[in-house]
DNA sequence: CGACGCCGTGGAATCGATTACACGGATGAT
DNA sequence: ATCATCCGTGTAATCGATTCCACGGCGTCG
């Protein structure tokens, strides 16, 4: 592959020149430009990125480390941050933690090695010992849907609260008064909030949440599915579930239907984080809707803002209710998001 | 950040030494060993990949390439190469061409820059001269899934004809006579693939393809809902729609629900690809399904053989019929997958 | 007892870029 | 006419690793 001392002796001039002209500086003539650019294409000359990271000690490339890339939220998310980082002219390379912390210590790991300039993270846990030493190291770091409380780097996410409270009231609204929820991971901040704006919106109405019918899962189908199971075999099982996540409602969907149980006459159905499948699942499923792609957008935007000396801001957008059959009394036909 | 040479400084030794005891080189003695491992620790040193990589002129990166994220068969393929890859000691950096032939160039172009050790790509269209020239070029590649005639590299795919066959039967063995498909982008294989295998498949049956019956798509969903609705507006409406992918699938169930008719009683419905979420559609689609793992594995590996030096081999496993609702007369407690 | 070989080690070249500095020639000011 | 300035260019240092080669010391063998 050439290299730039190749270009420089077919164009007859120095390498310093055929820096010059690939970087646009002003002091080059005309002539050697000329001279350089047509060497460039006569080899199909191209700039060894290694090399030059080395050199400027940047990548102009962003880490992406998310926590689960089969769960469609997520996905939607690193499609949304890749776009945006590409418009600001950075690459992402993508961890997938699998919701595993040491895998993601590993991806943060070499992500690190390889000198990104900056990381995005949505923890998959409560914060490993790494995270901290890089994050105060001076790495440009910025949380996305997920933070860790105690680390000063900004952080963009939704806000669910009013959206659960609207989801409450929908259902009490219904005549439901026994909710339960399959929580997330304790050490996830949006598994303890999820919660808590559940909790809330309960009190609010005057309703408990008992320890019952909290369930514990870990933001996969599996865990949706064992927790719901719990719930079903209760003396008194709950009206409602309300998944954490998308991945824990499928699970919950299965589990219910397990049972002979339908959804939502037997038992209501409702999820955080919507996604397209929602629409056509039996029955379409109640969700709360993140702003997904302005999530990943701002999160990308105080990413390059920290790289590239600016302040950046955290960010919180507000997540809405979408209402389908899952949780009962929808209109037929809904308005059909996707 | 510390480098080779504070290490260096640090144990009282040469960077050579240092590189030496990084490397495991057996000639060290151990009491520079000790010291060097000492130094490692103490100053948190952790080697620099950029210039490594200058050095050795290798990355111990693949790139890969696949079509568009967001469909669930292309995340869970990402997964499982990076899984094999990680275990082979490679990382992966993902470009998504969102079906986007010059997106997919950008991305192949940077991949290239970086200087990846080799390249997986799922082609999103009839191929560029640029991947011509990078698998000339001498870049170690290989295609999955789809792959472009006449480009000698190694593909691994799965041979879906079987389970096409399998497919007609079941839905001849159901009565139905007008089979129609919805096709992907004549310029991709699987795109053409899976309409001559159906073809064949009615053939075997004494049964005709009409070219009304050939939908055409982009493996989007839109183009599916599209292709539906213009199937569902003929004199004489197929009796069957299938879809050449997941995504398209799902466009066609939204059409036919639009429609108000009901899947499978009114039409039947099934898809190439078959993915988590079609067990929880209303109805259940009935789906062929490929082995992914494997899939991600063999192309891994073989990439793996090209770059290493060995003798890579091109793969095709068989795919498999998985029956559900949407195709009618399904058994209803059907196994469940997954 | 001398020569040879091996082992552990360090010095220095190298990968492919960027960039500070120096230099020669032309231009403008006095 | 002389001197300062500026412009275009080249030389060389540099980034952080790897690795070839040379060298000194020691053990072994003839």
């Amino acid at each position: 592959m050439a290299s730039i001392k190749d270009v420089a002796a077919e164009a007859g001039v120095s390498v310093a020149t055929v820096s010059r002209v690939l970087n646009s500086h002003p002091s080059v003539s005309a002539e050697a430009r000329t001279r350089v650019l047509a060497a460039v294409e006569a080899l199909g000359y191209r700039p060894n990125a290694v090399a030059r990271s080395l050199r400027t000690a940047q990548t102009r490339t962003l880490g992406l480390v998310i926590s689960d890339v089969l769960n469609p939220y997520f996905t939607e998310l690193a499609r949304f941050v890749e776009e945006e980082a590409r418009a600001l002219g950075y690459s992402v390379i993508i961890g997938n933690a699998d919701e595993r912390p040491e895998l993601q210590d590993h991806h943060i790991r070499t992500l690190i090695d390889r000198r990104i300039d900056g990381l995005l993270v949505s923890p998959a846990d409560g914060g490993s010992p790494l995270m901290r030493d890089v994050a105060l190291g001076g790495t440009p770091m910025v949380f996305v849907d997920r933070w860790i409380p105690g680390i000063d780097v900004p952080v963009v996410r939704a806000d669910g609260t009013g959206a659960v409270k609207d989801l409450v009231a929908h259902l009490h609204g219904l005549g439901h008064r026994r909710l339960a929820i399959i929580a997330g991971p304790a050490a996830t901040t949006t598994g303890n909030e999820r919660v808590e704006a559940f909790r809330e919106a309960l009190r609010g109405l005057g309703l408990a949440l008992p320890d019952a019918y909290i369930g514990q899962g870990d933001f996969q189908a599996a865990s949706g599915r064992r927790a719901t199971e719990r719930f079903l075999a209760l003396a008194e099982p709950p009206e409602v579930v309300f998944a954490a996540d998308n991945l824990m409602a499928l699970g919950a969907l299965d589990a219910i239907r397990a049972r002979g149980l339908r959804v939502p006459d037997d038992i209501a159905l409702a999820a955080f984080d919507d996604i397209p499948w929602f629409v056509h699942t039996d029955p379409p499923i109640t969700a709360i809707a993140q702003p997904t792609a302005d999530l990943a957008r701002a999160a990308v935007r105080a990413l390059a803002d920290l790289i590239e000396g600016r302040t950046p801001q955290s960010v919180t957008l507000p997540a809405r209710l979408v209402v389908r059959r899952s949780s009962g009394g929808a209109a037929t036909n809904q308005r059909s998001d996707r």
